[in-house]
DNA sequence: GGTCTTCCTGACCAATCGGTCAAGAAATTT
DNA sequence: AAATTTCTTGACCGATTGGTCAGGAAGACC
């Protein structure tokens, strides 16, 4: 017999729908955009009645806003590579990896943060304002003071920034456009690999740093 | 007196009005997506009512095939800076800030472009298999020649153009989030400037290219 | 085993959606 | 100037939307 049917059953129940509806509403949010998402269909892929989302989620933008908010943290944190390392080579290197690998294991969220920001961030500006203004600024400083050391090209750090964002996001975002030009196929792992390494090579030596 | 109050009038109509929607479309479907659009609100923009709207295109789906559509052809048009080039400098350098000035002039365009794709291009998918895989082939046999020519490092032509694409994109599609990092300010001329700049030293010099 | 809190859900509602239509106004053609 | 085609529009429709609510089921606590 089962003997832990009922320890774990308490405030586990809520944590475990909770954790449904919010993985529904990523996948839901990521394919039909905010405006086209319906509360029925985030019901449906979650597998409850609609009735019963809205008992833990009041609104269809209190939930797309805890959506958001996940991806948010689940981004920044990829960026903890940056601080913990020697120079640019290593620096940049693991982080270009770390984003490439949230494009491939988190492709909704990645989407879902692109649609938010592509229309106007309605709802989560106040991260942008200060967030990722403030992450930004601190890797601007370390870009600056690797420049100084004489680590890498006088290269505007804020554009390097974007340049990195762009090119390692654009693997999640613009998936399916890649995966036609792939012969309709998703990406092997060979694939992802040639891919991250073309990026790391292209980016790095492009800023004058050899590994 | 004014004499040409009636001469051009007649077929011009249609014309006129048809592109009043049309950039009336673009507009409203980059700020709202697809399904956060409604007719009413393109209508309204456009300055036309609603029921005039759909006397010109007939449903929502068809307005919004013929944006995706005028985009596309932006978008494949400015690729041609490609072809008649001596080689990589010359050739990418041109496709980078061709890309550039999309992003910056038409920025609309391309974030509808983004949102179709990123929803799984449920509208223009035959034109990704039939017109996007047929250029795409194209330039990287041009690529390869030039890698096969000494003319450049041997990167992988394809994610050098997923590279070229979403780092130029990136300005258009990200523009909200860039305009925050800028303090809340539109981009400069110089700051465009300066964009441009960064982008295209970093990939040139990235992949072999000394200009 | 009774009470109290949490959870669940079918039925329902006002608002809004994309789209239609008939009837007339304007312009072209004959 | 009559006939014909093109354009314009307010009113309307069925369908769907986000959200509500009352009433019951299921555990937790004493």
């Amino acid at each position: 017999m089962n003997t832990n049917v009922t320890p774990l059953r308490k405030q586990n129940k809520r944590r475990e729908n909770e954790l449904l509806i919010l993985q529904a509403a990523e996948k839901v949010f990521a394919e039909a955009g905010f405006g086209g998402a319906t509360m029925q269909l985030i019901a449906d892929v979650a597998g409850l009645p609609k009735a019963n989302v809205h008992y833990y989620f009041s609104t269809k933008e209190a939930l797309y806003r805890q959506v958001v908010s996940n991806i948010f943290e689940v981004w920044l944190q990829a960026a903890e590579s940056f601080e913990d390392s020697s120079g640019p080579a290593e620096g940049i290197g693991a982080y270009i990896d770390a984003k490439m690998e949230i494009s491939r294991t988190h492709p909704a969220g990645s989407k879902v943060w692109a649609s938010e920001v592509m229309h106007g961030a309605p709802i989560i500006q106040d991260y942008l304002e200060t967030a990722l203004v403030e992450w930004t600024n601190g890797r601007i400083k370390v870009i600056n003071q690797w420049i100084a050391d004489g680590l890498m090209d006088p290269i505007s750090p804020r554009h390097l920034l974007y340049l990195i964002w762009s090119s390692t996001q654009h693997y999640a975002d613009f998936g399916h456009q890649i995966q036609t030009l792939n012969d309709s196929t998703p990406l092997s792992d060979d694939d992802w690999q040639e891919a991250k390494t073309a990026v790391k090579r292209i980016i790095l030596k492009g800023i004058g740093v050899t590994p």
